[in-house]
DNA sequence: GGCGAAGAAAGTGTCAACAATCCTGAGAGC
DNA sequence: GCTCTCAGGATTGTTGACACTTTCTTCGCC
């Protein structure tokens, strides 16, 4: 079950790791990435990294310029704040349904979720709150049944994950978030969809907010 | 000036050939797209019709099965819907920004178009009137300075294009939107952001409205 | 006649060499 | 000291042949 050095599996596997090393931050934006080192570096041929390095450019998340190579794309703050202002928009609608779907398994699933962020924030676990951040925001995706609106957002995500990894870092930022995630679980739960959109949305203008002030200072 | 039968260049010329076909509906959702053929028939490298190939899969356009070719992507109903309400909460984001943003300029040109509209309406050309619709929802994108929605609707509608020519077509649907359409440029003119979202949101579900009944009858 | 294997045909997938392009830095000329 | 030019090297871009997969067709066997 080796991985194989080239065909489509093989570019798969190239886009999955890079885009895991650029999420990470491994890879910072502005780095090169030079086709041949990488296939050198993964043993793959150079055209599974070069199709990776295409597939991931139209995702978004790397740049290229003809007969110069790629690069991994810088997002500037301006445009993270927009990607954030679509997340806002699309995760409305995705609470609001998935407020319309709402079964009892799911709020117990929900509920649990919201009291393990507030366990992770009363004892300044930074990386259990982010998981279940991730997972908060999965789920409901699942429950609204909005495939179309999933995919845009797990691209628009994968795009800001840095500003936002960097965001919640910040000494106060969980204390902030936690009521607003605490109150998109009990407006879906209620399957009140006004609440849910309302909600979403309101946290997400407070991720906006934060990624706009934090030009300012840093 | 002629243009060149590979590289970059021919890929995105057959990938912007493709992408009108498909959108007028000269290639139907399942046809398939063979490589040699298309590099014969526009003259280009088969290299280039699968770089367009590749394209226009990652918009979404375009479906491939490994070693078996690409063919028109099918978009079923259920998306076509679920792609609407996308574009309600993207054009809600985007109709809100543009309201905040709207100058005297715009308003008489947002003006004009919606009295071609009326006029289109009242003598039956459904064409003019399918254009003053693009262009209106142009000028809303442009207006709101949103990149990034305005990028994510652009792949949306492409995707959607034959479903909603289609609707634009049945006696009655011009009637219908044109009010709707009307109000959405009031909101904006008169700068009253929250207006302006709802009335792009009502506009986009009552489109889905009329997709989803679009099913039983036909 | 029905069934399945074998072979041909149609297309797509891959590769390795070659071509084109762009950056770098050294050196000539002003 | 400055600019301009031009090899040289590093990297990307392209190509055409070939390998592989899938599908279609034919033919032998029961």
């Amino acid at each position: 079950m080796g991985n194989p050095t080239s065909g489509q599996e093989a570019t798969d596997h190239v886009a999955k790791i890079l885009r895991e090393a650029i999420r990470a931050g491994e890879m910072a934006p502005g780095h090169r990435l030079v086709e041949f080192d990488l296939a050198d570096r993964y043993g793959v041929t150079r055209a599974a990294v070069r199709g990776a390095l295409l597939d991931l450019t139209g995702e978004g998340l790397v740049e290229r310029i003809a007969n110069r190579g790629a690069r991994v794309r810088v997002i500037p703050l301006e445009e993270a704040v927009q990607i954030v202002e679509c997340r806002a928009a699309l995760e409305g609608l995705c609470a609001a349904r998935a407020a319309e779907h709402v079964q009892d398994a799911d709020r117990e699933l929900l509920r649990a979720i919201g009291a393990g962020m507030r366990e992770a924030v009363g004892s300044g676990d930074v990386m259990s709150y982010s998981k279940l951040n991730q997972q908060l925001h999965a789920h409901i995706l699942r429950l609204s049944g909005q495939k179309v609106a999933a995919g845009l957002l797990e691209r628009l995500n994968a795009q800001i994950v840095r500003h936002q990894f960097r965001l919640s870092l910040r000494p106060g930022r969980p204390q902030t978030s936690l009521p607003e995630h605490l109150a998109l679980i009990e407006a879906v739960c209620s399957g009140d969809a006004p609440a849910a959109e309302r909600a979403a949305r309101e946290h997400l203008a407070s991720v906006a907010e934060a990624l706009r002030r934090s030009t300012e200072e840093k």
